[in-house]
DNA sequence: TTTTGTGAAATGATTCACAGCC
DNA sequence: GGCTGTGAATCATTTCACAAAA
């Protein structure tokens, strides 16, 4: 809870039920490559071939299993749709969750429109904006309402997740209100850390930190092409 | 390299100047205190200050710093300026990165447009699209170019950095062309896992994993009410 | 006195390797 | 024979707590 971040430190308390934060963080992955594997027709899998799918080692995968219970079978592997069943109730997805995003410029349309979104067990509740330009525009079956009508529509629905797309300026006011209201769960888009109480959840999603990380990785493969060489020729090690 | 996913798992072979991936991971984080402190006007810092405003423990943010080099005064805390040097210079940041763009839709769009973007040393060399109606279209400075036109801007501008914001259906074959081109660093916003070769970083953005994961906490915060509750009935323990 | 920098301890995550089951 | 489930071992990260520096 208030980990914020998308690699962020671990959830300092875990009530019950004890799925470490790294496993929970992978089990989309893998409900995704079985609904791959499902739709190619594949009705069982063994942990081998459903790791390769999900990119994870296959030791990885089996502990991470574990830890939600023993849905395969020794010398044969799992059945697809029954670990579907198990992870989807494992994350929660059991029900439909309704979800409301505020701002809807392009980032907000964006997500709006996502598929992944109405297509697994969640639904847009609402979409909300400031800007009297865009309250009453239609974007998909919904249409765009003022963040004055944020409460009735979060004690309406027992909306608990609500979806931050404003410029980094609104955040933490749009932050305010969502937690005001009742939302439990924040993922956030801007680019400020958001100030939650405790027991409000928050992730966040962020281009810029991930270029600057991207950029790291890439700053450091330029030596890498380098400094070896440096390395090999003051030894007069080299071979070509 | 090649680990993908927000929270992937650590990167097997650090070269040289060994850096956590945790710890890069929240470089970012201070950078964006640091100038929010010295447009504050602040020109110096302590380490618990600066982990405050970057919501980290300053135990944590000390331990950090301290694989960039010792660039704090005991007693006194950090200059501000020359710690946004330091971090830069860690990330790489000392010049400026043309990124590749491809997929102009909404998500595009608001990428773009994005102001994290231009605003720290990134720069979008072109946008790509194979949609013939967005072809020449103008956003931003830019135009929409067509993707077989990668090649030649990879080359000119020595992009390294690619970001995909296609559908998932589109996303392995853009990508297979970035790395085809030269590109070695992709950050992804398709919902796809993406095959790449060894020396390739991708790193993953995916709204419904995020999602779903919020999902598993507010899930078990129900519990949280409820299962004390019950365990407490049980024992006669009720107090109130 | 204040605050950094850092060994050492504690915690958490991943990988190994194999016993147990089909 | 093949594959899962899992303790034990390894590796990484976080936290503690304090000596050293200003």
């Amino acid at each position: 809870m208030g980990e914020q971040g998308s690699r962020g430190p671990a959830a300092p308390a875990r009530l019950r039920a004890g799925v470490p934060d790294a496993t929970v963080a992978r089990l989309p992955g893998y409900l995704r490559a079985l609904r791959a594997l499902a739709d190619a027709g594949r009705t069982t899998v063994s942990s081998e071939a459903l790791a390769t799918a999900a990119g994870v080692g296959s030791a990885q995968l089996r502990k991470d299993l574990s830890h939600l219970g023993s849905y395969g079978t020794r010398g044969v592997g799992y059945e697809v749709a029954e670990l579907v069943f198990h992870i989807s109730r494992a994350l929660g997805l059991g029900r439909r969750w309704p979800v409301v995003l505020v701002g809807v410029g392009n980032l907000g349309h964006a997500l709006a429109g996502y598929g992944g979104f109405d297509d697994r067990g969640f639904s847009i509740a609402a979409l909300f904006d400031v800007d009297e330009r865009r309250i009453g525009e239609r974007v998909g079956e919904q249409r765009v309402r003022h963040l004055d009508d944020l409460d009735d529509v979060v004690g309406a629905f027992g909306v608990c997740i609500g979806v931050i797309a404003t410029p980094a300026h609104a955040a933490q006011d749009v932050c305010d209100r969502l937690v005001a209201a009742g939302v439990t769960s924040i993922l956030n888009f801007a680019p400020t850390l958001l100030r939650v109480p405790p027991q409000v959840d928050v992730r966040k999603v962020d281009l810029s930190n991930e270029l600057q990380i991207l950029c790291f990785h890439e700053h450091r493969k330029g030596f890498a092409l380098v400094e070896p060489l440096l390395d090999e020729s003051m030894t007069g090690e080299v071979s070509a």
